[in-house]
DNA sequence: CCGCGGGGTGGGATCGATCCCACCACGGAT
DNA sequence: ATCCGTGGTGGGATCGATCCCACCCCGCGG
């Protein structure tokens, strides 16, 4: 058998010097471009790694290189909301796509207990990513403090309160005034809002620009609205009941997500007031189910792939500078979707 | 500076074999247990490890044992039904769960176009991951063969035809039959159906269910159904226009999915029919839509996390097997979900 | 008393890409 | 003619874990 072709083995970096002639060394200058090869030799070694199909191996690379050549996606089990709508797989797929031009693989990670997330932290710290993108909402999640302190390259989605943390969020505030806004454009007169959790930087954002709204435009707010709730239809369903109880009078409600105006539309229908006539409805994140309520929920919607992107670039200009970088952060806008609700 | 302790470098095994006296092979013996080792030594490295926090390194391993340690979820970017539903979140959270349990990475591929497609079969050729997990549900869809061809522990969601493919799939003819029978049970005398598209497996499945439900029940089958359709809202509008000016007397729907349940209920409604009192509509998949349609949608709910924990657990079987292992195949159970619509 | 087997041990070789140093040849400058 | 510097080149050393072989010691049987 002859010594050079052996068959059924990857070639190796070593097998495309062989076949073209040339050493180990100017092998790899060529291919990575890392130092001066002839322009004779460059054109072998690239033809013969052409034609014997060679592709660097990863693992030897990154043993070598220290760079893992991939980065983490993490999302805490405890996002409830994050699986429920359809928001991550959105997110999901421009991280990918982002990722895959850049060359990098996409680790996932859904860290369940604290023994998982330490594990995180050490695989983080020990650099087998290159760094991380973080979807955690919940302002009490030790995670997000855990990974910086890593000291590994770092992106959250939604905005840290954290000192270093580089973060990309839409426009919570800005979003929720739209909303009052248009409301108050339609003519309503006591316009309500269903909160959500006060505890995710997205529940205090939106909560916050409503009042706002109200208040530029010389309305006094209305404080008590089931603040403490989550971001589900029936804590919306609840909320609705309450403040129609409170506030007879209301005609139009901002609802702090779609799900939450799910559950707000079918306590209005129960309660005989009509939508938009008599309640003017606006949620918020514009997720497929708005468009199939009844009425189509007129919404406020965030560029949720465009978090992925931004998350990404943001990122992977971290890893790419040099010395220990500046925190970044990315605000995105969001605009009204004008349906049948309000 | 003492020529032991080098601080800020992540301890490796020399350096836990220096810290116990022992030698290299016997510290890589005693951790991984692979060969004899006294129990006092045993000890002492064990507690050596600990002492340094030592934790071996993923590249160094792989390029050593060749084996990746991880696993790939493949889905196709053209899947758009599994980036609008809940169902690949759902599927992910098992998957992830599976595997952390069994030590493994999960690396997330959703290769965009041929060329990435071939890449990542090089890269599983390569066995740059010791095995994939594939959803893809269009038959006509040359990857699942391409990557079967490769070599590499393979497991589909959704049956295969392709021969020594492993998979898990739910019962959709048995869905579609229950289904079927359940509005025949409840009255229903012409009952017909909007089926999905005919080059998904599920689609033509959940078609062969109803038919087959209906003959067996002595009924005569509604044949042209729209069978060319997707699974979207719009399809469904335009599919229950067509057969309530078709057949004016069908009093019941059987949906092959709950989108295109949400559009016939629309269309029904516009047309002034009743549901379910003048048409009893049920759906498929028990998305988290069903329940906020209106009436809240009657459906044969998949067992969704399960179909994600089988493949994972298939697949480490497969993994772990040790020659070319024979194919598997694993079919998970439906069960109807009794809501307001049927 | 010597040889032999096996539990136990240490360290060389290996995986494959990259870093780095030594070296060679050639053109221009002294 | 001699010397230097620079574009080019080859291969040793390295990353860290694992495989494998040689070796050493002890107890036992011949």
């Amino acid at each position: 058998m002859a010594e050079d072709g052996q068959q059924g083995r990857r070639p190796t970096l070593s097998d495309v010097a062989r076949h073209a002639g040339v050493g180990r060394g100017t092998a790899g200058r060529a291919l990575s471009g890392s130092g001066p090869v002839s322009p004779r030799v460059r054109q072998a070694v690239l033809r013969s790694a052409e034609e014997l199909g060679y592709r660097p191996h990863p693992a030897a690379r990154q043993l070598r290189r220290r760079r893992a050549d991939s980065v983490a996606l993490v999302v805490p089990e405890t996002e409830d909301v994050v699986f429920t709508d359809s928001f991550f797989p959105e997110v999901l797929r421009a991280v990918s796509t982002e990722l895959a031009t850049a060359g990098l693989q996409l680790v996932l990670s859904i860290p369940h207990g604290d023994a998982q997330r330490e594990q995180l932290c050490r695989f983080a710290a020990d650099r087998h990513v290159d760094g991380l993108l973080l979807i955690s909402a919940h302002a009490r999640d030790p995670l997000p403090g855990a990974l910086l302190a890593a000291g590994v390259p770092l992106v959250t989605a939604g905005r840290s309160p954290l000192s270093g943390m580089s973060w990309v969020d839409v426009d919570n505030a800005g979003g929720a005034r739209t909303a009052v806004e248009h409301l108050l454009g339609r003519g309503c007169r006591r316009v309500v809002t269903i909160a959500g959790p006060q505890d995710m930087s997205a529940g205090a954002d939106r909560l916050a620009g409503w009042r706002e709204a109200l208040l530029s435009a010389g309305h006094e707010p209305v404080t008590a609205m089931a603040a403490a709730g989550d971001f589900t239809k029936t804590h919306g369903e609840q909320a609705m009941h309450r403040l129609l109880a409170r506030w007879p009078d209301l005609d139009g409600v901002f609802c702090a997500s779609d799900l939450l105006a799910a559950g707000a539309l079918e306590t209005l229908r129960a309660a005989g007031r009509r939508v938009p006539d008599d309640v003017a409805v606006v949620g918020f994140d514009d997720r497929p189910l708005a468009q199939h309520l009844t009425p189509p929920l007129t919404t406020v919607r965030q560029p949720v792939g465009e978090i992925g992107r931004q998350m990404t670039r943001t990122l992977l200009g971290l890893i790419d500078a040099p010395g220990p970088a500046e925190a970044t952060s990315v605000v995105l806008p969001t605009h009204l979707v004008r349906r049948g609700s309000g």
